[in-house]
DNA sequence: AATGAATGAGTGTTCATTCAT
DNA sequence: CATGAATGAACACTCATTCAT
C-alpha cells in the first residue's frame, strides 16, 4: 500500500521488470538490463524502490492487488455453483495469463528465499484464493450438487498447476500443438485449456464413484 | 551423453549441485557454493564440466535418465486401464518427489534459456511421457471404460502442475496443514496429494455429462 | 568571509555536520546523512555551502573564528608566570573540550587536503596561540623562575597532544578507568587530565637538572 | 596472527594501502586506488584480505606486531629506570616515526567505527604498552627516583600526544621552523622532538614541588 | 528561494572462468 | 591430472551534484 503513488516512470520500470524477471528470472536479471531497456538511469532503480528486492515486492503488490477484488464480486453473484466454479476457473486464467510473467516470478523466486515482506503479501493472497474456493465449494455442497469428499485446498493446485505446467513448458507444446503464434497460443489457453481445466474440475466435484 | 563417464567426484558435484541449484536456484547458486560443500577445488568444475551452464545440462541429464524406463515397464503390464493411469500417477508422484529438487530447477531454469542440448533431452523425455499417457488412455478408450472427449496433452499438466503448484507452495500449506516435520510433508504427498489427482484424473476420465 | 551570511537554516546545518563529521570523519558522513537529521533537503547543501567539501571550509571558517579570544586576556592579567600558565592550560582544556567535535574534523581533514582558505584561518589561530605562549613563558624567564632551555614551539604539543591522545583514545580509556557516563569523562578530564597536564608543564618549566 | 602468510604481493597491497590511508584516510581510499598503485587486479584486494576492511585489519597487525616485541626487550634490560623511560621514548618516537601512516589512520578511523577485530587487536596492543610504562615507572618509583603522584596512564598521552600534534600540524611547524626537506623534519623529530618529550616526562617522574 | 527528481561516476564485492604449474 | 592464484567483467548500490520548476 505504501507504494501506491506510481507515477509513469514507476510503471514503466515495473513492466520492464516484470517481463525480464519472467523471462530470466529474478537473479538472471540485473537492474541495469532493467534500466537499459526502461530507457532510464541504473540509480533510479534504486532510488524509487530502495532495492532490487523491494522492486520485486512492489511488482508484486502492484501486479495482484487486483484479483482479490475480482473474487471477491465472484462471490456475491448469484449463480449456480458450478457456473460459480467456472467462473472462478476462468478469472483464474484470464488473470494470470494476463500477467504470466509476475506469477512465473512469484512461483519461483519466492519461496526459496527470504522475502518477508513479498512473501506475506502472496501469502495473503493465496488464503484469499483458498477461501473464496471453500467458500464456492460449501454452497455447492450444501446444495447437493458437489460431492463431500473432495480435498478443498488441492482444488486450486488442480487448476493453477494445470495452467502453470502447460505454460511453463510452452515451448514444447508449442511445437506439439502448432501454436507457432502468440495468438494461437493464447487461443489455446482460453479456449481448449480453460475447457479442460472447467471440465476436470467439474467430473471432480460432480462424479460419485 | 558425452558427459556418460561419471566418477565419485563428478556424481558428488552433482548431487551438491542438485541440492543447492533446487534451494537457491541456479543463479543464486554460485560454483564456489558447490565446491565449498562438495569440498573440491572451484576449479574442478569448470575443469569437469567446461562450465556452470553445462554442469547443469550434465545434472539434468543425469537425473532423467531412469524415468523413462520405468514408464516403458508400465507399459508392459497387464493390468486394467484405470489402475495403469493410477499406478503412472504414483510413479510420477515417487519419481518426483524423490528428485523434487531437479524438476524444479529443469522447470525454472531451462525455459529461459538457450540450453539446446539439455532443452532436446527433456524435450525427449516429455514426449515419451506423453506417448505412455496416450497409449495408456487409448487403451482405456478402446475398452469404453475412458470417455472419448479428453484432451490428452492436458492430462500430464494436471497430474504434475497439481504436484508442483503444490510444491511450489510448500511453506504456504505446510502452515496451512500443519505439515510441520518433512515427514508428515512427505506423507501428506504419498497419501492425500496422489489420493487427490488418482480421484481427480479418474473422474475426468470416467464421468460422463 | 564569503560565508558570512549565516542564516538559521546555515548554522543548523553546520551544527549537525560539525556532530557528524566528528563522530564518523567527513568521508564517512554523507550529505545525506546530514541533511536528514538537520531535517532538510538534500539539495539544500549544494544549494547553500556549494560542495560538501566547502560545506567544510565553512564549518571550519565558522567554529574558529572565535577560537582566539580569552588568551588576549590572560596576557594581561598581572598574575605569577606559573599561575598564568596553569590558566592558559585551563583555557586550551575547557575550549578545546567545547569544541571537540570540529578540533577533530580540524587536526584530521584538514591536514590531507588543500583547502587553502581555512588552513589559513587555522594556521593564524595557531601562530598567535604560540605567541602567547612564547609571551607568558618569556616572562617567566625574565623572572627567573621558568628554566631557560626549553624548545617552546613544543609546549603547545604537549599541552593539547595529551589531551586529544587523550581524547581520540577515549573509548579505551572509559574502559580502563570507569569513566562509564559522559559526566564522570568529562570530570576526568576537567580534574585530573587538567592536572596531569598542569603538573607536566610545571615540572618542565620548572625543574632543574 | 591468521594473516602470517605474507606473500610479496600481499606485502605490496599493505605498503600501498598504507601510504593511501594516511594521505587520503580509509574512507577517502577506494580499493581501485590501490589496485592502480600497486598495479594489481581490485578483486585481487577481496581474494587476499576478504574486505576492505580486513585489509585494514591485516594492515594494523603488520605494522604493529614487532612493537610489543621491542617493548618486552626492554623491560629485560637491566638499566636505569630514567635510561629505561627515555629508551621507551626513543622505541616509540622511531617506531612511530617510521608507521606515521599507519598511526594516523589508527588514531582517526579506528576509534569512531565499530571495527571489532581492528579494535581489539589495537586495544591489546595499547594494553601492553600501558603495562610495559606501568612496570618501568613502578620500578623508578621503587628505587625511590620517580615520584609516587604521577597518573601513570596520562604518561603514554603526553609522549605519543606530543608526537602526533606536531606530526599532525606538520605544515605549520615545517613553515615555523623551517622544515622544508623530508630529511630536515625526520631529523627534527628523531633530536629535537625526542629531547623535548624525553625532558619533559623526565621531569614530570623527577621533580618535586 | 527552494526542492524533488534525476543522474553519472564511483563504491566494495562477487562472479565464472582462465592460467601457470 | 588437478589446483591455487589471479583476473576482468559484472553486480547492487550510494554518492555528491545538477537541473527543471
Amino acid at each position: 500500500m505504501s507504494n501506491i503513488e506510481l507515477n509513469d516512470k514507476k510503471i514503466q520500470i515495473l513492466e520492464v521488470a516484470e517481463k525480464l524477471f519472467s523471462e530470466k528470472g529474478f537473479e538472471g536479471t540485473s537492474i541495469r538490463d532493467i534500466s537499459k531497456i526502461a530507457k532510464i538511469n541504473v540509480a533510479m532503480i534504486s532510488y524509487y524502490f530502495g532495492s532490487k528486492d523491494r522492486l520485486l515486492e512492489s511488482l508484486i503488490i502492484y501486479k495482484t492487488s487486483d484479483l482479490k477484488l475480482k473474487l471477491e464480486n465472484l462471490l456475491q453473484e448469484n449463480i449456480e455453483p458450478l457456473e460459480k466454479v467456472n467462473k472462478l476457473i476462468e478469472i483464474y486464467i484470464t488473470r494470470i495469463n494476463c500477467n504470466k510473467g509476475i506469477f512465473r516470478v512469484l512461483h519461483f523466486e519466492l519461496n526459496s528465499k527470504e522475502r518477508e515482506k513479498s512473501m506475506t503479501a502472496f501469502t495473503e493472497l493465496k488464503k484469499g484464493n483458498l477461501k473464496s474456493v471453500e467458500s464456492i465449494i460449501s454452497q455447492g455442497q450444501a446444495k447437493g450438487v458437489f460431492r463431500k469428499d473432495v480435498i478443498i485446498p488441492l482444488i486450486t493446485p488442480t487448476i493453477i498447476g494445470t495452467f502453470f505446467h502447460f505454460h511453463m513448458n510452452k515451448p514444447f507444446f508449442v511445437e506439439l500443438l502448432n501454436l507457432n503464434t502468440e495468438e494461437l497460443y493464447d487461443n489455446y489457453i482460453k479456449t481448449t485449456l480453460k475447457k479442460h481445466i472447467q471440465q476436470t474440475i467439474k467430473a471432480l466435484l460432480v462424479y460419485e464413484n
